[in-house]
DNA sequence: CATTTAATGAAAATATATGTCAATTGATTT
DNA sequence: AAATCAATTGACATATATTTTCATTAAATG
């Protein structure tokens, strides 16, 4: 599920009753070529595909986001900026997110034991699970200086 | 930190070189009256405060509650609603969330491996941690019926 | 290739959240 | 208890992110 040729993601649409369109096939062609880390806003995506060649309306980007989101092809993360950011959903190879509510940065981590309570979970309440996030907010060491208050 | 008096309160604030008022006093115990498992947005915290009689702007809804999570006071939940959702932070009792993104249905549970995993990982990056959220997302039984797909 | 219906693009509309600034009020000091 | 000073508030304006609408285009199916 990590890399999903044009002719398996028609598949993946088509069982669902959706259609394979060149914008749905040029969106995951995006995240397909992004490194491990790299994260994407719905203005990201626009951009990135602009810089392609590739015009596609700001209305199509947020629709197929939430389309593959739906799908479990992508994950959609609530970092701390303010608005969505999105990468390949790949449970194999998961990993998690650490923000500093201060000045946003954010850090990687993977943590194995995660996905194994999100199956459990998932389980026992009848859902079938597409995405589990660990996320962990707190304030990084540049931003949290006791000595600098009161 | 489950229950704080307004003077706690008070305290609290006055520690880190903020001042205590009426509205600050107010919100919180707006949160300290929900039940467990219960959600406010901005848009719905600002009309409990309403038809408690308080008449707190929309400005200081939301300024009140990026300080409150800040302070470590609230938690901030993206579920899947589009908006955010705050609640009280109370590690000792801590839980997290599972979220149907079809119908928005969500889920809490309890896990008690998550804080360890998060004091451990907050403290290998050198952060203070604030909030600590597992969030799985997934199709609830109702939403998933593979049947009546094409 | 004709039919059917999902998907797209462009623009407008909504929703959510933030910024500005004069007036107010809390904390602290006389 | 009054004076001081800066943090906070409320009202309004603004910005940003996302969704809706609808006429047009184009996949899928047979
Ligand atoms: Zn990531
Ligand atoms: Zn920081
Ligand atoms: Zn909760
Ligand atoms: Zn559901």
């Amino acid at each position: 599920m990590t890399f999903l040729s044009d002719t398996a993601l028609k598949h993946e649409l088509n069982a669902r009753g959706f259609r394979s369109t060149p914008q749905r096939q040029k969106v995951l062609r995006i995240f397909m070529a992004l490194t491990q880390g790299e994260h994407l806003s719905a203005e990201n995506l626009h951009q990135a595909l602009e810089e392609d060649g590739e015009h596609i309306s700001l209305s199509t980007v947020y629709r197929t986001l939430h389309l593959m989101v739906y799908m479990g092809l992508l994950r959609e993360l609530e970092l701390a900026e303010g608005h969505k950011h999105y990468e390949l959903n790949r449970p194999m190879l998961d990993h998690h997110h650490l923000v500093c509510v201060h000045c946003n940065q954010t850090l990687e981590f993977s943590e194995s034991s995660i996905s194994e309570i999100g199956k459990k979970t998932a389980e026992t309440s009848g859902y079938q699970v597409l995405d589990c996030q660990l996320t962990l907010y707190g304030i990084c060491s540049k931003c949290y200086m006791p000595e600098a208050r009161t």
